[in-house]
DNA sequence: ACTCTTACTGAGACTCCGTTTCAAGTTGAG
DNA sequence: CTCAACTTGAAACGGAGTCTCAGTAAGAGT
């Protein structure tokens, strides 16, 4: 990172300056690696490069991001995160599906904020085994977040392992979430996503 | 496999003497694999101990396998096509969850029939992230099988790839299949799989 | 302002998966 | 018996991810 005078960043922070220096950095890495994703797919991207490009080196890039797959899966986190919180605030008297369909519009808005861009990172998830591969693992942490909110709202007991009940209904439901997104790829955003999901889980519940 | 004395299979073949071969070594592989993931743990064990346990090259091994994956995962396109077969058998006026309901217990007496194989099985793929990660991608080649018969079932058209509900309908049964294989691991078989997944598919559709 | 601890950095070596090349050997048909 | 097609092992290669090590910069205490 020999160089960074164009980047700003630079006025007041009280939560460290180290701590903010390692968000630009992330930042920027994310960045070139998209674009390079996008350019030359993911396969035919090697770290290296986007290390080179991004001006730090591969040991450093690891040290940041942990997988290949992370540099641009590191907000998946965040919005499974947000999906969780959105789904203990729904109204406790709603049914766990509808629940679910709900906060799952924490989600959807933040997709239509920016189409094109969203379009084409699904475009590559779909057709890059390892990242998909990774999606699905960052699914499943979202999996955890919620299945406790779940179980409380079925009444269930929460050291009941054997009962599939709550892990059912919320991976159904991802996999409903799923469904539309590839929906709404297929048809390039031309129907909007929460129809699709409208259509996903009312399928299912008849 | 400069030795197979004690393995037999000598006898008559009409279907080429070579494929033959193919299978036996691919069944031997496999079962050294098993054992050594097992004793040792899936990350743990090198392809290469694998190969030389076995009796063959590494590069060979991949001839066969194509990844190391793919070593313990193999039957499970055989296992996609038959409850993709079975649900294709089931009676046209059996709605769709119903219809993939029974469609899995393909799926579900075979598991029975080697309970405590199965279970450790079960246990290596839940805390190994790459095998989850390679079972999941042979899961949305069942997808791949089954939408065409609920398309057929919903009565839409095949010709509309931004109609989720297909897709959704299967991916969520598949969900739930999961869920309920993941209740049977956790109670170590006590409650049966069919059981524990009559719950979990009834638990969406109320 | 100076020091000391702490943590981050780049460089490079290493393990392992998966692919490719090549020469040697095997199988089966004519 | 010969030739063509296929399979094998050996070896090198590319790439991801881990680890060690020495250098250096940030932040706290004085």
């Amino acid at each position: 990172m020999t160089d960074f005078t164009g980047t700003a960043a630079r006025s007041a922070a009280k939560p460290g300056l180290r701590e903010r220096m390692r968000a630009t950095v992330r930042a920027e890495v994310t960045e070139v690696a998209l674009r390079l994703f996008i350019e030359q797919g993911f396969d035919r991207t090697t770290v290296e490069q986007i290390a080179a490009e991004a001006g730090l080196s591969r040991a450093s890039l690891f040290r940041h991001f942990g997988t290949k797959e992370d540099i641009v899966l590191g907000d998946l986190e965040e919005i499974g995160r947000q999906i969780a919180d959105a789904l203990a605030a729904r109204p406790d008297q709603e049914q766990p599906w509808e629940a679910l369909r709900w906060a799952f519009d924490a989600m959807t808005l933040r997709y239509e904020t920016a189409p094109k861009q969203t379009l084409s990172y699904l475009r590559m998830l779909q057709d890059t085994p390892s990242l998909r591969a990774r999606h699905y693992e960052k699914q499943l942490r979202w999996q955890e977040m919620m299945i406790p909110e779940i179980t409380r709202r079925l009444g269930a007991s929460p050291d009941r392992p054997e009962d599939p009940r709550p892990t059912a209904l919320v991976a159904a439901a991802l996999a409903c979430l799923d469904a539309a997104s590839t929906g709404w790829l297929a048809c390039e955003g031309a129907v909007p996503l929460p129809v699709l999901l409208d259509r996903a889980m009312g399928a299912i519940t008849e």
